[in-house]
DNA sequence: AAAAGCGCTGTAAACGCTTACTTTTCGAAG
DNA sequence: CTTCGAAAAGTAAGCGTTTACAGCGCTTTT
């Protein structure tokens, strides 16, 4: 075993019997590569990127002892070198707390998890990975494990109110942020988000065009989301202007959850207080726990009561009743954002800071509408994607 | 606006009124931090990872300047210099192909955001960061989108059959590989499963000793996946051993999705044979379909067929008939990836190579027994997190 | 035939940190 | 008030890339 004087690279040049093949010890280094094509580390630098001239014989050559190397480029070398990382960062909100584990499967069917999907799926199309980041209510300042993303990241995504106003602009100052399903607009970040507005009118309207109920309930997400604010205060809105009232012993706080759900309906049944005529549920989870506690206190979903969920997860389909609710794409948004970053990174500036994704209303039979009896394998063949609406 | 000669920082020291102030026009660094604090950058250093001896009173020092520059350390730096990064990979199959938005949406209910949401808390617990990398069918050679995260991350999970073999073994001679749910037991990497052989031999053994069937059906995953693979050849093995056939005509091909056992089970009637008395599935939205299929074609479960499921999703918990399976805890599994590999990145040898995880059966009511009327809410409660079993 | 221009390639200086090695400082002992 | 040794702080060399700049050889121009 012999090293070249001056030779920086990490492959120890050991002969194998005669032939002169090398040994890999570690990781070769575009040093490796450079001594084996015959050429500087420039040059070889040059040929991965395949920027500015290089001859094609040298190119080649190049290309070969890479290969022949398995030379992977150091993406942290590189990053550090270049500055650009190829790494976008998701923070969510962690619903689970305290370890506990079965807190995290239920929220796992939560949204969050689509919208992470169709990031990563984005991301990647974009040649970018994703770095996720639980940020739980154990982090209070928020800030803790997101500062150390910068210098990872080229960007971040945020779900849900992981920061505050100012948190945001303090960080945005830094890297590029957008926050999804966020409260509200937020002057420093490019915001995504759903039109809960629209969705929550559009329930309103059928319950009191086609259902005509004097009297209607709302069960809540977990507190604080933006989200389940959204869908109460539109709801609300939509209904009184259509002279239908929303007492407050029908505002059932949950949490998402089909056992919270649950809970706060059996909560509400328990109060002995007339009912109203229909729950808009904030979530389809939500929806699914509280025609399990109507079932079970010998109400009929849709005979006696009708009941609405609010995202149009799969699985919901197949309940009896199948669940009447709002379609939203998580997936798509969690693409939109991803474009919207990707598109930022490479402008330094988007003309739209805030885009607001449509919502489709979704009968079926929970909310007391004819039943289809169509298979549901055709239903997923004809489901559009939603447009892209922009402000 | 004045710089210091020689001085490698990035703050420009641009004087506001005559307070001395200074302003941050991009990211300080640790030699902003030390011309603040009047020290040299090993002591920022030093006082920044509180290793080696550093006086309180300098230490202080460097403290305050940080917290006044708003200073963050480069962890790309720090990655690049130290060669530790804490970010753990974890690839997994997309299910998604072709952009298919719905695929994706159905594709997140299933078992895979589980895994990853346990492993992100997990690996945040252990101060560890997760890159998540989609490997798609769109990816043959599997190498492509991974081979660009040597360097960035220390460690690797993979779930399912990303890679073959040979693969494994070249990737996990660079960086520590954990195999989630992989082809059985490879002598390359670590590997976590669950116990499927188990699982499916309590299933049949219920349903012979029970319910005294004499001929079952299965109902598949996506083809190739490793789990599916195991629970069909275990059920088998399982039935055979009890005296009871499984035909190869009550054995259908799904895709781990509601709508897929839904199509299947359909198929299966179409044909007009005479239908086993059981069929056990390879997860629970396929048993949700297949069930609905079932009902669809005027058989009633549990009362003429019976139908089971696996993983224990919450929501099946909600289904009229509420939906046998077995339970298996995808967080657990994703915990016990995470502290496999960052023992292995501890000590850089592992006592077992093999971890398996325990599974439960759950009888609820699709499978023929008799329903108990408790609340939902309460099982929640006293739901018991598996022991982990090991060899 | 010399000068100029151009296309490739090489040299070396970053990028922001860690850390081995060296130097300085400080306190206690002589 | 030295002397000595340990503790603390400083110097500088990496980590593996990218990239500005320099240099070299060849073709083209005069």
């Amino acid at each position: 075993m012999y090293f070249v004087s001056g030779y920086r690279g990490n492959i120890a040049l050991s002969m194998l019997g005669n032939q002169g093949e090398y040994v890999v010890d570690s990781q070769p280094t575009i040093y490796d590569v450079a001594q084996r094509a015959g050429v500087s580390i420039a040059t070889v630098s040059r040929a991965l990127n395949s920027l500015s001239s290089v001859r094609p014989a040298t190119r080649d050559k190049v290309l070969v002892a890479m290969r022949e190397l398995k030379f992977v480029p150091n993406s942290v070398a590189r990053g550090l070198s270049s500055g650009k990382h190829w790494i976008l960062g998701l923070v969510f909100m962690q619903t689970a707390v305290d370890n506990n584990v079965l807190a995290v499967e239920e929220a796992s069917l939560l949204y969050t998890d689509i919208v992470i999907r169709g990031a990563e799926a984005r991301a990647a199309a974009h040649g970018y990975s994703l770095l996720l980041c639980g940020a739980g209510e154990n982090h209070p300042a928020g800030m803790t494990p997101l500062m150390n993303l910068t210098g990872t990241v080229d960007g971040l995504i945020m779900l849900d109110r992981v920061l505050v106003e100012d948190e945001v602009a303090d960080l945005s100052r830094r890297i590029p942020v957008v926050l999804l399903a966020g409260r509200g607009d937020s002057s420093a970040a490019i915001t995504v988000r759903v039109d809960n507005e629209q969705a929550m009118r559009s329930l309103a309207q059928h319950f009191i065009d086609v259902h005509h109920v004097k009297r209607v309930g709302f069960v809540s997400g977990h507190e604080g989301s933006p989200d389940s604010v959204a869908r109460e205060v539109s709801f609300r809105t939509a209904v009184e202007e259509g002279g239908v009232s929303l007492a407050d012993i029908d505002i059932l706080k949950s949490d998402w959850t089909s056992a919270g759900g649950e809970g706060a309906m059996r909560a509400r049944i328990a109060l002995n207080e007339p009912l109203p005529e229909v729950f808009a549920c904030a979530n389809d989870q939500t929806a699914v726990g509280v025609i399990y506690a109507l079932l079970a206190a010998g109400l009929r979903v849709p005979e006696d009561i009708l009941v609405t969920g609010f995202d149009d997860i799969t699985l919901t389909r197949y309940f009896k009743p199948p669940l009447t609710t709002i379609r939203q794409s998580g997936s798509l948004l969690g693409e939109v954002a991803v474009d919207a970053l990707v598109a930022t990174l490479d402008n330094s500036e988007l003309a739209v800071r805030t885009i607001v994704l449509p919502t489709e209303l979704v009968v079926r039979e929970s909310c007391g509408c004819a039943a289809e009896s169509e298979s549901l394998t055709e239903i997923y063949k004809t489901t559009v994607t939603p447009t892209m609406a922009v402000n």
